[in-house]
Parts: structure tokens; sequence; C-alpha cells
DNA sequence: AAATGTATAATTGTCAACAATCATACTGTT
DNA sequence: AACAGTATGATTGTTGACAATTATACATTT
């Protein structure tokens, strides 16, 4: 052999996969705003790919609920709804909170060097601002925490959300041009996840959770202003 | 007109739609066991379909966790393993407690009818012997709660746990020919449920749990020992 | 005999043509 | 003019053929 193929190592093999991560990508980055019909002879030209994988493709992104489709007559963007939104803040506190009660008898150094690494990470994207690797970065602190967890059903759980989280956050930020963390509200929270008080911790998540909130509140009202 | 035509609304309309659901009760109902290889022509042939709407069913199944797809290699129901059942038990857990917090306040007439009438169901089934019929009724009286938050992504993440959940449920009344929950053990669930200490019913929910879990245990034990 | 390489068969991935359904614009009727 | 009915076009659903990949069995070499 002359080279090593680290096509399928590195790459995803299938079409079908990369129609995946293309839609998504697309999606959670707004270039496809909510609402907007997917035809699917537009798509998979565009995309270089035939209907098939691309269909399938469809079927895994709406059984993920960042798409809605209807038989025989289309599928769309997933619309954003002050509910969906809500409802979203609500589920995320419970989960982060069992993701903690679950990982803090287990926390260890590499959990502590994760945390402050990507606390440095996020806090130099804040600084430097890059809204786009703001939002990555922020959503990356977090996912440490249901990394180390070992529960692989919250894992899939927290996958889920993750994508309509960053889809909410780059919509406030298209709208607002500004970010959603301020310089020091990952800071305690960082703190706590390697202190001593569960309690404290979890409800800082609660409150965490509620100031997250605030901050795609003004989201909210336009959404609901629009009926 | 002659007659309303009801199939639009009464029968999924899309192939796809069909072998969705007449698979996932293959698997669910074990006729397909845990680790069957699903091969696309056999398949195919067998539900008188073609292939690309069964690939599309695949899709979603194996997003809903039910089935594993190993690019080029091929599709197997899912593996059961000792972690997966655990995390289903304790996520389940925090899952229901919450659904709980959040039905307390709005607890109605229906919320209360609904669950009697469900708790007489089950109890019909287990007096009768009517193994399937049980593990049914017994998912529907879980079901009446999540129905009743107005929580739809709590409702949707539920959904998911309740296929695989149904799944243990069936291989254990297989392999040991008796049903999960023993004659009494819903009606204090039911009681509290209508009751007015939130507390003390979020704590059943832990012992419910916790007892359901010591049920399927055998089964634990017997995958454990297959290694 | 064990390990390596090769050919073959089985299976999955992909594609393009065809059928079924839906939405729109148009026509005709009251 | 408003409404119902109809025809047309666009879009989705389905199919069978073909390409790419993998796994098995067999042959070859050491």
């Amino acid at each position: 052999m002359t080279v090593l193929n680290l096509k399928p190592i590195l790459k995803n093999r299938t079409l079908r996969a990369d129609v995946v991560e293309k839609l998504k990508d697309a999606i959670i980055r707004g270039d496809l705003p909510p609402g907007t019909k997917l035809v699917e002879s537009q798509l998979s030209s565009l995309l270089g790919v035939s209907r098939g994988p691309l269909r399938e493709a469809i079927r895994q992104l709406a059984e993920q609920g960042l798409i809605d489709n209807i038989p025989y007559t289309g599928t769309y963007v997933a619309n954003i709804t002050v509910q969906a939104i809500r409802e979203l803040y609500s589920f995320r506190t419970e989960l982060e909170q069992f993701a903690f009660k679950l990982v803090w008898e287990q926390r260890d150094d590499a959990f502590h060097d994760e945390l402050t690494l990507q606390l440095e990470k996020l806090s130099l994207a804040i600084k430097s601002d890059a809204h786009i690797a703001t939002i990555f970065e922020e959503l990356e602190l977090h996912n440490v925490v249901y990394k180390h967890c070992g529960h692989e059903l919250l894992q899939d759980t927290w996958q889920r959300l993750r994508g309509r989280l960053h889809l909410y956050f780059t919509l406030h930020q298209k709208a607002h041009n500004r970010t959603g963390p301020y310089i020091n509200a990952h800071d305690k929270y960082v703190e706590l996840a390697l202190g001593d008080d569960l309690p404290a911790m979890l409800d800082h998540i609660t409150e965490h959770m509620q100031q997250g909130y605030q901050k795609v509140e003004s989201l909210v009202s336009e959404i609901e202003s629009q009926n």
C-alpha cells in the first residue's frame, strides 16, 4: 500500500451521515431559519446527493426534533414556540441537577482539569467577542459534566437538547448582536462544581438556568408578538 | 360522497410509518430478540415493502435506540446490558419525580378519573393472568401522569424510554413466566398521586422504581452470566 | 499448522425512474 | 361576487437496478 487511508476513521463514510451533519449545522447556525421548507429535490441537488440518503437523514433529524415532517406535504425546520423554550429550560434544570448528583462522588482530577480548561476557553471566547465560538464553548462547558457521569441515557438526552439550545442561542445572538453568557456567569458555576457543597450546586443550577432563560426571554416575546 | 374515508385519520398512511410500527411492536413483544440481525432484503420481502421505506424506518428506530446500525455491516436489535437497565431505572425515577412536580398543582377531575380507571384496568389484567395486557396497562398507568403535565419534551422523552421498558418487561415475563407488578404494588402509588403530600409521593417514586428494578434484576444476572 | 493473501458471495449504500398525493390556479355555476 | 368543482403542476412516496463495501471460505506461503 502507498498511504494509509484514514478516510474511514476521520470522515463519516456514508452520504447519509454527511447530510445529517451538514443539515444539522445549517439549522443550528441559523442558515435555515425555523419554518423553512426543505424541498427534497432542491436539497439533494444542493448537497450533491440523491434523494435516497437525504430522506434517510430527514428521518433522523425529525426524530431528533430539529425538523417537522408532514407526510405527502413537506418537511420544515422546526418552529420555535414560547412553550418549547420554557420546556427546554425547565427540563434542562432537572437534567443537569441529576447529572451533578451522579457525578458528585466520582469527580477526579480529569474532571477538575477539563472543567477548568473549558472555563478558560469560554472566557477567552467572550473576551475576543467571538460570538459563535462563545455559544459553542458554553455548551462544551456544560457537556463536561454530562460526559463524566457515565450515564449514556442521560448523555443521549442531553445531546438531543443541545442542538435546540444551540439554535436558540444563535437566533438570540443574531437578533440582538450580543451573545448569551456574561463574562462572570460561569465562574461561580465552576467554583461550586469543584467544591464540597452539593445542595448549593443544585440551587445554583436552578438559578443559573433561570438567568439563562432571562437572556433568551427577549426572543420569547418576539415570537409571541408574531401572532 | 358515499362514505367517510377515515383511512387517513385512523391509519398510518405511509409504508414507512407502518414499518416503524410493526418493527417496534415485534421488538417490544420479543419476537425479534436483542442481537437479532435485521437483513434488509429479508425484512422488506417479509413486510411486503421495498427497501427504501424500510431503510427510512430503520433510521427512525435507530434514533430511538431500539436498534443499532453499523454502516456497511448491518442492523441489529439493540442488545440489553446491565448498565442500560440500571440507567433506565435511575433516569426514570428522575423523570417521573419531575412529572409529579409539574402536574401536582394542576391535577383535576380528569386526572383523578383517568388514574383511577387505569388502576382498575391494571388490576383486572393482573387478576386475569393476562401477562401481555398487564405490561401494557402498567405502562399506561404511568403514562397518565406524563400526559397531564403539559410538557411535550418530557412526554417525548418518556415515550422513548417506554419502548425499552416494555421490552425489558416482556423479556422478564418470557424468562420467568410471571409478570412484573404484584397485585397491590400500584395501589399506594395511585393513593399518593391523588393525595396532598408531594414529598411523600416523590419518596414513593424512588421506592417504587427500586422495587421495579428488583423485579427485573433476575434478568440482569442472567445477562451478566452470559459473559 | 499458523498466518497471510485472494477470490467470491452476501449485504448495505446509492441512484434515477415511476406512482401517489397534495396544493394551486382556473373554470363554471348559483 | 362567492362558492364549488376540476385540471394542472409540483412535491413526496415507492420501487427496482446498480455500485461500494464487507465478511466468509479458500488457497498460498512460511
